[in-house]
DNA sequence: ATGCTAATGGGAATGGATTCCCAATGTCAA
DNA sequence: TTGACATTGGGAATCCATTCCCATTAGCAT
């Protein structure tokens, strides 16, 4: 990715503007508004690129296919709520001590992940 | 599944002896020692029974396909931990609590689930 | 403005997990 | 023991996410 291109401003500008972690599809969704050629093969390739870069980092969820945030947000240690009725993910802050206390004997504890499941505000009384 | 079979028996046998959750793949590789033939379409066709039938629940853990593991262990409340070196999963009990407290406004939690990465007592000092 | 070439798009191809198909096999009620 | 039919095995087929291919388009250094 040496050149800027007006597919690639939209893609980081759709991460701007979500502040949440998008998937492929959910970037495509967003930045086609501003590039409405934009395709699916490009999303990926810039999303590789990004995340090569250490502009981008993965979010992976259970049973999801992953979904991509801003490094910067992830420096930060933190997890995320997924939402059962949007499947919208979201950062949430703080961290539960006492993970080490979980560990069976011998183990070694290198990271951990939360996630969070339920109803975000905007589906709280969805269907 | 109305007829008790040798290959059914020795999934449920699998199970039993590992006392971890499985991947068809491991499941598969245990369960052929009772039955040499066993086929991985039987491996699969017998787990979506039995998860239909409530004797097994799906363990998902984030970038990973399925794992199953019985229902009864799954009935008490716990968490997971993946070992990075040997690829396998295995239960942990406790939880700690405070996971409300990390909720934005207006979000309502419905469950949770906590994934520990690290080293498995036996892959304590592998490469 | 020009040219080199990186980047694009979209349809085809890939890869891994899972399911389907169906002739052969094995279970179990009678 | 027998027969109806549930179950099996394994190769082909499907599914979905992602990557590849390549002719066309478009940054950007000069």
């Amino acid at each position: 990715m040496e050149r800027m291109t007006r597919q690639r401003r939209a893609i980081e500008e759709a991460f701007a503007q979500a502040a949440r972690p998008l998937s492929p599809a959910e970037i495509l969704t967003i930045a086609v508004r501003a590039v409405p050629a934009l395709g699916l093969s490009t999303v990926y390739r810039t999303l590789r690129a990004m995340e090569d870069a250490g502009v981008i980092v993965a979010v992976q969820l259970p049973g999801e296919p992953p979904r991509y945030e801003r490094a910067g947000v992830a420096g930060a240690h933190h997890h995320h709520f997924h939402c059962r009725a949007c499947d919208k993910v979201f950062d949430v802050r703080g961290c539960p001590g006492g993970l080490q206390r979980m560990l069976p004997r011998g183990f070694v504890l290198e990271d951990h992940s939360i996630v969070l499941e339920g109803r975000c505000a905007d589906c709280r009384h969805a269907v």
